[in-house]
DNA sequence: CGCCGGTTTGACATACTTCAAGAGAAGTGG
DNA sequence: CCACTTCTCTTGAAGTATGTCAAACCGGCG
């Protein structure tokens, strides 16, 4: 369920404030983003828009975490995104969204009416620039998830995922301890991001346990206990960067 | 290998004109492009960037097929895009290219130095907003692609792979017989394509001959015969939409 | 003609799914 | 605070789509 809050806090205080959209802009242009903006905030497992839906609005995601999905008639579904604070949702020039947003967590977004937001980009460069940026970013992702999901085993597919987690996490700045990791997905949600079924995900992890490679504290929230063996199993580079 | 050709097309005269990033440039921001523009031509099988290179240009697909494509290092691969004409390759604000591009027939492109080309990116908005457009297309393909991978069975993912072909075609107003379609990978590049092997890859496609939905006149070329039949075969939308 | 890349076909292997049952957590309501 | 339901996860046994290995075929091309 939406929520409309009127609070409109200070865009230089905004926690993804340089990393997001608006990354680049200059005081005036944030001038015109806040006079814009509108946060809203949806509830665990709240659906935030549905393929097919009009795009009435676009957003960043503040905070809290969502996903990209795509469902098949028969019920299959693939997510084909995960969206972590700073994300950008919605696109400018399509009406339509193609896939179904729907909040993980907790979650609250900054809003702007689509209509002006692309009339902003048209008039503040710095926008435009930064939104390129990002879809090509997210389409470099995409195709690295293309591999994964074309090519690689189920090991390989559970080790890349924990370790997208653990660079995303770290990236973000959340300067807890450098290991201790959330894990904001339930496994059939990982599975669905995998291309695999829920009981794969739990055998894989349960080995991984046992392994040594991972240790989980609660079911949210485990940590890495060895790296190099977890970028090993990742099938990619087999050196890979060295320990953080 | 390629082939530095000297003489300069008009950009009016352009096949792809109309499709490609200087789709909406008004005809100065045609003549600053014209300035700047070199093509150069590939044979089908060379490499046109590897992995890691330098992006010193970025271009238009004018004329041919390519594909974008991950390596492992046990040497599984990845297609994780199909280029046709008028596609772009290369990315503004990235030096470097995290795939290899490969010239898969005979192909001429459109460059223009990287540098140059991001200034006129922040100076010619017409630009910026048709590479706007065109990632966001792209991201759009990729995430459907994943959808494909991850979820779906061989034979969905042959007739999917046939029915964007047929699309794709049509689309770019390649009015020869509305039916006769070109292919142009070979077998293993297909399976390369849908994360799966060549032996796979014939064995659909021999059953879908022998039930009479498509027909092949020669390797390379082949026609749809039951259209209703590819689109059941997809998995997508059961109805799908009807006849073209 | 004989080679070579691409394709076809078969027999067999297996990673992953499917089906099924049970055990913990976690929320809900009295 | 304790039953009761409802999720989520675990584990096992069995099935299957697809991969692997191998051989033969086919059409071009030098």
């Amino acid at each position: 369920m939406t929520v409309d809050l009127l609070s409109r806090q200070k865009c230089s205080e905004c926690p993804i404030r340089h990393r997001a959209v608006c990354a680049r802009c200059s005081p005036e242009e944030l001038d015109q983003l806040e006079r814009l903006k509108t946060y809203k905030s949806f509830k665990a497992g709240d659906p935030i828009l549905w393929r097919g839906d009009t795009l009435t609005y676009v957003a960043s995601l503040v905070e809290g975490v969502a996903t990209l999905g795509k469902t098949m008639e028969d019920g299959r579904t693939q997510m084909v995104g995960l969206l972590l604070p700073s994300d950008f949702i919605g696109r400018p020039g399509r009406s339509e969204i193609d896939f179904d947003v729907v909040a993980v967590t907790d979650l609250t977004l900054c809003c702007f009416q689509r209509k002006p937001f692309e009339a902003l980009i048209g008039s503040t460069p710095h926008i435009a620039q930064r939104l390129v940026e990002m879809a090509l970013d997210e389409l470099d992702v995409a195709r690295e998830w293309m591999l994964l999901l074309g090519r690689k085993t189920a090991r390989e597919k559970i080790a890349t995922f924990i370790n997208m987690l653990v660079q995303r996490q770290h990236l973000s700045g959340a300067e807890n301890d450098k290991r201790a990791l959330v894990l904001p997905l339930t496994q059939e949600q990982i599975a669905n991001y995998l291309g695999l079924t829920l009981e794969t995900v739990s055998r894989q992890l349960s080995a991984m346990k046992k392994e040594g490679i991972v240790q989980f504290s609660d079911r949210r929230h485990f940590e890495v206990v060895d790296f190099p063996a977890l970028h090993m199993a990742t099938g990619d580079d087999s050196d890979g960067g060295m320990l953080v």
